[in-house]
DNA sequence: CTAAATGATACTAATATAGTATCATTTAGT
DNA sequence: ACTAAATGATACTATATTAGTATCATTTAG
């Protein structure tokens, strides 16, 4: 099981790239030479980040990307949640059906504690946090 | 992203209701019959808990299951192991490569720290201790 | 006008998840 | 000895998710 899937990866890879060269624009071109992350899969990510208004992007000659935030405003949350999808480790499996053991219930409880923490741990985590180390 | 996937879910499920039966053998007829769970999957997960000894099988007519250790010491994370392999949260996408950027190795250590955290919640959780609430 | 960029969208490949199907073997009961 | 009811082992299938690629349209600096 993984926390955070490769575009979530790749996409906070890109922040920090990009938090790091303050408000300069950055192409795809420029930010894969220096990722070493794969071009079209890498743009299709930036253009995400960009609908998720956390990049800005400028179009034609020049264009590229910058941030749209402060590092420290860029939660890794909001990049699982658009990569993603919600954080929710705990689907039960017979949602509105009536469940046959009032047992599981139980451990739909438990999983919620547990997601609760990881949320609390992950919600300390920004582009910022991870530049300043 | 899910905690667990379902046939750890089956998995727990079964074994909280063979737990409820003592130490009376217990067919895969008799469980689907109770959990409404679908029954050649039921048995494969069966037929893993019991290689894992997680379980006991018995052949031939009258045979099944019964539990092979106490419902206190069957944890959640040994069924996690089972079916979804070992808990790792944090994968670093550039194994033994040189990362290209220092600053992702931060995020591992983050992410290092959830998945300490994560286990230590799910160490608490056996087939016993759901049984009791 | 053109080259270099993003926007939008559709497509493909690989992997993981959620199962089913089947034949071989074992065993209790007659 | 025979049979029905069970598991053991193994191979197969369907669906969803992940990890990408490809392409055409549009924008813009020079």
């Amino acid at each position: 099981m993984k926390l955070i899937t490769r575009d979530t990866d790749y996409a906070m890879r890109a922040l920090i790239f990009l938090a790091q060269q303050k408000n300069r624009v950055i192409s795809v071109s420029e930010l894969v030479r220096e990722l070493k992350t794969p071009r079209p899969f890498s743009r299709k990510i930036l253009q995400q980040l960009n609908k998720a208004k956390i990049l800005r992007s400028f179009k034609g000659n020049h264009g590229g990307f910058i941030l749209a935030k402060k590092p420290k405003e860029i939660f890794l949350v909001d990049l699982i949640r658009v990569f993603q999808g919600p954080l929710e480790l705990n689907e039960c499996i017979f949602k509105k059906k009536i469940c046959p053991n009032r047992n599981c219930c139980v451990l739909r409880n438990r999983i919620s504690r547990i997601e609760n923490k990881v949320l609390a741990e992950l919600g300390a985590i920004t582009v910022g946090s991870l530049l300043k180390e």
